[in-house]
RNA sequence: GGAGAGGUGGCUGAGUGGUCGAAAGCAGCGGUUUGCUAAACCGUCGUAGGGUCAAAAGCUCUACCGGGGGUUCAAAUCCCCCCCUCUCCGCCA
């Protein structure tokens, strides 16, 4: 959420920045809410000034044992007119705060201009995509061939969009959790954080997810929780309503959970394989530090999930995400995108994203500078260090040989007890 | 699921209708003193939003004692609903 008072005193310049993302801010709606409200405030506080001002004098009264009836009658008609007024007051500041909640943050200036995916800036690519003497297959035909992937049963289990991983699939993905993990924590200085899976609506909204996105997450039917869409929600929201330290910024965590997305809206996208599904795992990296600091947090942040990609010798490349292209609530944003040669271009495997103060004037998050000064508000950034499922397909397609066998990446094989190769196995 | 206790400022913890935004202590901040990685003493010390002011300071007003509603001239205090924490019983991976 943006500051109140920052769209008050600069209108023109929130205006012309959100015009950058493709938002267009209604400025006479901003305008007569504010005024609307602002208007009601001064009037209630007029109205409850007089009433504590008698309510003291009858205190006195009753003192010196006066009679206070007719005083009381002429405070009581005060009484409903406040009462009154505050429901009022209460109706103008919920429009207010229900038309700031669903405006996208600010673009950072290095955000170039642009709505679409295709105005993103590649910023540099990393590795060689590998020459192919074979035409190189897809997942989702590797997988099932190899006895490591079934996406019918998946489907008959559930329904479309989810999918079983099968021995040495399963063992493939647990070891990626592992060494994504091991390498965060052991080399790259994060906390590991074990999550809750649900929430509750105050969360969701911290985040953004909520009030806007409600249709892309799943709910429970009783309590009133949704499943995670990714381990940033409940990490984030684990310093909501907190003052923290200054001296103990900046605070890194990574934390594998599974992630619950419902892909509302994109029905025709990715329907092969399990590229896009709607539980899939991740290893989520989230900052809280300094506003001065976030930027460069960032190229930190992002340089820990390449590393991963590095180490797995996946091939990839790094895009600026243009101004309409970044999340809801994102200042500036990368992509890393990886190389999947069954589908010869780079599709996204992490996206880390600087939301400022966005998330924190949300979730109420601040730090104190030095001790005894005023709180201020944290700055927030998270990326994917990986998406796991991603990451195995990337495996898979980029690792495949003409006999159909995968070869797993050196850096992985400690994980698999020194296993270099996946050969075909008995289905299941 | 059943029974009970409780949620107060950064923390601990008093306060059961009106000079309570809230005692006291700790922490923090400013200072004094002491020849020593500290102690003692003094002072200060919540947040947000209005008004005044060119602005800041200051002054002043309003709100906030888990959240929401109610009673009352007046609510941290009384009533109702919800949330959370703790204890005991039951069930259970």
């Amino acid at each position: 959420m943006l500051d109140l008072n920052y769209l008050r005193d600069n209108l023109d310049e929130a205006r012309e920045l959100l015009a950058r993302r493709g938002f267009n801010l209604d400025v006479d709606t901003f305008q007569t809410l504010d005024r609307e409200r602002k208007q009601l405030l001064v009037e209630t506080e007029r109205l409850r000034q007089a009433r504590n001002t008698a309510s003291e004098e009858i205190a006195q009264l009753v003192r010196e044992k006066a009679d206070v009836t007719a005083k009381r009658n002429e405070v009581k008609a005060v009484g409903q007119k406040i009462k009154d007024l505050e429901d009022a007051l209460r109706t103008a500041e919920a429009r207010l705060f229900d038309f700031a909640t669903v405006i996208p943050n600010l673009p950072d200036p290095a955000a170039p201009a642009g709505v679409t995916e295709e105005q993103n800036l590649e910023v540099r690519r990393v590795g060689e995509p590998r020459k192919f003497d074979f035409t190189p297959k897809a997942h989702w035909d590797i997988g099932p061939q190899l006895g490591i992937l079934d996406m019918e049963r998946g489907a008959k289990v559930t329904g479309a969009r989810f999918y079983f991983l099968a021995g040495q699939g399963a063992r493939l993905e647990r070891a990626l959790v592992s060494f994504m993990l091991d390498i965060q924590t052991r080399e790259r200085g994060y906390t590991e954080l074990a999550t809750p899976y649900m929430v509750n609506r105050a969360s969701m909204f911290s985040t953004g997810n909520l009030p806007k996105f409600e249709a892309d997450l799943f709910w429970l039917k009783e309590p009133d929780y949704a499943l995670i869409p990714t381990a940033e929600v409940p990490v984030t929201n684990l310093y909501r309503d907190e003052i923290l330290d200054g001296a103990r910024l900046p605070l890194k965590f990574t934390a594998f959970t599974p992630c619950f997305r419902s892909e509302a809206g994109s029905y025709g996208k990715d329907v092969r394989g399990i590229f896009r599904v709607h539980q899939f795992h991740k290893c989520e990296l989230v900052k809280f530090c300094r506003p001065e600091e976030s930027n460069n947090e960032l190229e930190k942040l992002t340089s820990d999930a390449e590393e991963i990609l590095k180490r797995l010798e996946l091939p990839y490349r790094v895009v600026l995400h243009c101004a309409g292209d970044m999340g809801f609530g994102a200042a500036k944003g990368y992509d890393l995108e990886v190389w999947l040669p069954g589908q010869n271009t780079y599709r996204e495997i992490s996206s880390c994203s600087n939301f400022s103060d966005f998330q924190a004037r949300r979730a109420n998050i601040r730090y104190r500078p030095e001790p005894g000064a005023k709180p201020r508000l944290v700055h927030t950034l998270n990326g994917s260090g990986l998406a796991v499922g991603r990451a195995w397909i990337a495996i898979v397609e980029n690792g495949q040989q003409a006999d159909g066998t995968v070869v797993i990446p050196k850096a992985l094989r400690p994980y698999l007890d020194g296993q270099d190769v996946i050969r075909p196995q008995t289905a299941i």
